[in-house]
DNA sequence: TTCGTCATGTAATGGGTTACATGATTAC
DNA sequence: GTAATCATGTAACCCATTACATGACGAA
């Protein structure tokens, strides 16, 4: 029931909605494919996969070689697990997709969401956005306080505040990257632009 | 001897090398002022305090309120521990400054590092700046690499798309962003923009 | 036959947060 | 006098990594 971590299992499951796959393979998608979100080592994957197991939203099943054909017979050898969604899982994933709370637009998390955008309802779509912008929008609040606060107190060298604005632009920058897609999704966006599936 | 974390010890000497101060305004500086390292708790903060005091690194000093000359005889009261950097700590902050390690240049550490180029030596700025450089070009190869080879495959849909994209883009701007620190440390950057103590 | 990569797993450890406990000082 | 903020600390927990252990499979 435990052991889990939130934004891992949420990919997982993510993933695993597309197509079943195996661990290692899974892995990979996370790191390239996806390769947004930091790469999960194995000593976290597998026990992850072992809990979503534990809690019928995966099956394991025994896939064999690249070539299922001729290998499917052998009794005694080990077999890729390849995992694959049940319909509580399924379930699950999209209460999940369906949560818009303040977590959901938290750095680690946002991009998570964001990969299965093509999943979610557009509502839910621009709440998690919108979320996302705002709390920017607080951070860059803060950032520019505390930096006119420091300009006064004739704190901080050179290096420091080039850090600082680099930082701030960043941030901003990503607003703009919110404002585009905002007003994309206002625009009605069911022409996609990819295959989508 | 242990329980420190690298990146913490080093910000906490390279802020206390200014001056002297007490762990509750230490790690406001250490969000604010330096708002660049991620938020760390007085859970960690006040061990790792502890454990640079054993170290001999830190002296613990009773400061009294506000205004020292007034409180300073008072004998029981709960003072603020103000921390000061010993001799062998300026020494050991001295080490960790030049170290140019791979590590020196991975996400975390080279916002903490880069706050102190106003403490490092020309050289080692030049080899972190350019250190930074080539890992994130690196990055930027595989995410290419990966982003052709689904291209290919014709997967991802247009959000996972964008996110890549985006992605990209972030990190291709902090590759010009370190371009122009490189070039202007080359220029002779010894006319500091700022005031620098 | 050996090497690289695919593939699955576990135990020890690390590095950090949260929640909690305590108390002083300041502003209203 | 009471609320907010300053200030210090600890214990329990969480999430993830590292190092390790195992072994199959394909190619040189």
């Amino acid at each position: 029931m435990s052991r889990r971590s939130g934004i891992l299992e949420f990919a997982v499951l993510g993933l695993l909605r597309e197509s079943p796959m195996h661990g290692y393979e899974l892995r990979k998608r996370l790191n390239t494919s996806l390769g947004v979100f930091r790469a999960f080592s194995y000593g976290t994957l597998y026990p992850c996969l072992k809990s979503l197991v534990a809690n019928g939203w995966l099956v394991e099943e025994q896939g064999s070689a690249p070539d299922d054909a001729k290998a499917a017979s052998l009794a005694g050898r080990r077999a890729k697990i390849v995992y694959r969604l049940t319909a509580e899982g399924k379930e699950h994933f999209e209460e999940l997709l369906a949560h818009t709370g303040p977590d959901a637009w938290e750095d680690e998390h946002f991009a998570a969401r964001f990969a299965f955008f093509g999943q979610t309802s557009r509502d839910v779509r621009m709440r998690v956005l919108e979320g996302r912008r705002s709390r920017l929008e607080e951070r860059l609040e803060k950032m520019r306080a505390s930096l006119a606060r420091s300009r006064e107190r004739e704190r901080l060298d050179s290096y420091t505040l080039e850090l600082q604005r680099h930082g701030m632009e960043s941030v901003e920058r990503e607003v703009r990257w919110l404002n585009e897609l905002i007003e994309s999704e206002r625009a009605g966006r069911d022409r996609r632009t990819g295959p989508d599936q």
